[in-house]
DNA sequence: TATTATTGTAACATTGTGTGACAATAATAA
DNA sequence: TTATTATTGTCACACAATGTTACAATAATA
């Protein structure tokens, strides 16, 4: 078990999501003990970085092939707090003969996830009674500088959201100009103006125009949308 | 010696650096070894991962208060490669003794670094026999995946310079229009407009106009300017 | 004093975006 | 059947940023 792992390396992801015009994150809470976290994990001796991540989010998510990047490896000594991981150990009654590897100091490379919210009924793991989604401004309490790596990791999909036309990965396969500006305001929070969003994406060449989509409201019908292929 | 260091942690940084209209990093070459490297090292117990990058980089340029950026974690099973560190320590005549930690699988916390080339004599360390720079386009083959590292280190850098208008960390305090437009070239590796460059770093605001500079040639002499300070 | 090379800046064209307006349209109400 | 309502797709205009060209200013030389 000790040797299972890389010793001082962990990974934490923040798993984006949209839902009910708010941008959301999966945060799980550890069995008795308050501590709310990030979900992350750990590399196993023969495995690539990148993979103990996409790994640790099909145990949460179910889900393979999620837009997944890094964005920062964070390696203070302020994270060091043994206490806390030996009350995480010991809420769950296992002994720490075999655990001693979790009480020393950790670095934890930090990567964030854009998934389709309604795909996705949340697993907690072996040391967690929940993984849950939260709105980003109704996070509990997180432990170490689990606050801080979720601030960082906004910032950053601010900053990509542009440059890379992501937003669709928090979406359907198929959706409404409405929709992707809804979700392009709750990460950025801020209002857009819909119609210079509609000629930007539209001029930026990379949707494909589908069938309306009839909602049985007393309006016109917007037209569907996908992101084409890479 | 062996428990000084967090194991399976390591950084390099590609310090960038600019003379003669082009890009150059600082390289080191191991003792009667013919491998080439980026300046790294390791995370002490009690350290920040970012101070030790800081510390890291005043051993080999001499230098405080550098440019400094986290850009990339790199955590490939392909990058464990012990006959290397093995090469690297027998060619040190060292005892095997000691180091075996170096043996090990190591995930690399990659950095870069903006200096004012003339600011610095490139310091080897023990291992080495030289740090040197090299252009961008005349790279030695490097060890491990540190191609791959200077190329990401080039490509963040590349995204970077508009945004945070970064260059002038690769010049003299005082500098002409020119000499930053030099410098912008050659790390986008493209020709710029002269008069739109100007014109976009005037409207900048962070630059300040000094004194002009005589060269003694035959033409109008330029300003120099400096950047305002955060 | 004319020449040369380079600099600082203006002028115009082109493109991208903010802002508002308007016709098209899907359902409902009259 | 027709008017009403809310929302959508698109256009028009204003303004800002940038590409492009031109030109006067100027430091040294011929």
């Amino acid at each position: 078990m000790a040797t299972e792992y890389l010793n001082h390396i962990a990974f934490d992801s923040v798993v984006f999501g949209f839902s009910g015009q708010t941008l959301k994150i999966l945060i799980m809470e550890y069995h008795n003990t308050g501590l709310f976290a990030l979900p992350g994990g750990f590399v196993q001796m023969d495995e690539n970085l990148n993979d103990a991540v996409k790994r640790g989010l099909k145990e949460r998510t179910g889900l393979d092939n999620i837009y997944l990047e890094q964005f920062y490896t964070f390696g203070d000594v302020a994270r060091y707090q043994p206490e806390i991981m030996a009350k995480i150990i010991q809420a769950n009654e296992l002994e720490i003969n075999g655990w001693e590897w979790l009480l020393e100091r950790f670095i934890s490379v930090a990567y964030y996830a854009l998934i389709n919210y309604n795909d996705v009924v949340p697993q907690p793991d072996a040391l967690s009674d929940s993984c849950e989604w939260y709105p980003m401004n109704e996070l509990p309490p997180l432990m170490l500088d689990h606050a801080e790596i979720v601030a960082k990791a906004l910032e950053t999909l601010r900053t990509n959201l542009d440059q890379k036309l992501i937003g669709g990965n928090l979406l359907p396969e198929r959706f409404t100009m409405q929709e992707l500006q809804n979700v392009y305001e709750a990460i950025l929070d801020t209002k857009l103006h819909r119609s210079a969003f509609q000629r930007k994406l539209l001029a930026s060449d990379q949707l494909v125009r589908h069938e309306k989509r009839f909602t049985g409201k007393a309006h016109k019908a917007p037209y569907l949308y996908s992101f084409k292929p890479l």
